[in-house]
DNA sequence: CTAAAATCCTGGTGGC
DNA sequence: TGCCACCAGGATTTTA
């Protein structure tokens, strides 16, 4: 499940092969992937752009494209994105393909087809939404200890909500509330001032050592570009660890349901 | 505003 | 070994 970590890591990943690119045609056999415009518009509207930049924005991706359009990418829970040459067979999870001049194809694999494309004019239509980034100076101790003291909301729910900060998911936000030593089903209006500095830096910490670890291969699910696992799974505090001793204090990390979400802490040292 | 539930998906898993 | 119910989960939509 890709989350700020990975998806940062794919990004850096592709611009060495992408940019500077140009796109050819694109094929798609799974409508609902494509978010907007329609494949056809879509076919029209970006044939012959060139890839100038790539960057993130939260979960998403965003391709620059020299005729003034943004290609957007969200990878959900499966999405994958692999430049490869035409003779590389295309696994049946491969949904869309981007070709280039250059003769190799960007391809778009997601085994569960929740990922999303879009091609718009104005980027603002796809991330008008999205709370600040979390490793960028907006996000800093004092907006964070500002904005938590008005959410009257459980800490879990509020940490994994993109319109109050972009990025985070499941797995780190479990990280970063054991990193800040506070339970995840704290209302949010309750914390201290040390509180929420501790989150703040919680957060922080656990998002940077993720980028450095080049994200976390749980499962089969996330793969950097080029094939290859992450390592942050093998520093993983709380995520996954259901029954195991806390690092910290011993006790066994616990498991519970919190907004439908698998949610890990450790019951000995987060209050 | 907050929240719970349903929706979209399929591979992997646990039970028998 | 085979079969099946069930789970995971990001974001959106619908319903309280």
């Amino acid at each position: 499940m890709p989350e700020l970590p990975e998806v940062e890591t794919i990004v850096r990943a592709l611009r060495a092969p992408l940019i500077g690119q140009r796109i050819i045609d694109v094929w798609n056999d799974w409508p609902r992937i494509i978010n907007r415009p329609p494949l056809p518009e879509l076919r029209a509207r970006i044939a012959g752009c060139h890839i100038e930049a790539i960057n993130r924005r939260g979960k998403y991706l965003a391709f620059d494209l020299s005729c003034g359009e943004t290609l957007v990418f969200h990878l959900k829970m499966s999405g994958q994105l692999l430049v490869v040459d035409p003779a590389e067979p295309v696994d049946h999870h491969v949904h869309t393909v981007f070709y280039l001049a250059n003769g190799q194809e960007l391809r778009f694999r997601d085994i569960r087809k929740f990922g999303r494309v879009y091609l718009v004019r104005d980027p603002a239509e796809v991330f008008a939404e999205l709370g600040p980034e979390p490793l960028s100076d907006d996000f800093s101790s004092q907006w964070l200890c500002e904005n938590i003291a008005r959410r009257k909301r459980l800490l879990k729910p509020l940490l994994i909500d993109q319109t109050f900060i972009a990025g985070i998911g499941n797995i780190y936000a479990d990280e970063a509330l054991h990193r800040a030593g506070l339970r995840p089903d704290r209302q949010a209006h309750t914390l201290t001032i040390a509180e929420c500095q501790a989150l703040h830096q919680g957060i922080r910490t656990s998002l940077e050592l993720g980028v450095i670890n080049e994200g976390a291969s749980i499962t089969t699910s996330y793969r950097k570009p080029d094939g290859g696992e992450g390592a942050m799974q093998e520093d993983l505090l709380v995520y996954g660890r259901t029954g195991e001793p806390c690092y910290r204090c011993g006790q066994p990390i616990e498991r519970i349901v919190l907004g439908a979400r698998s949610t890990h802490f450790c019951p000995g040292c987060q209050y």
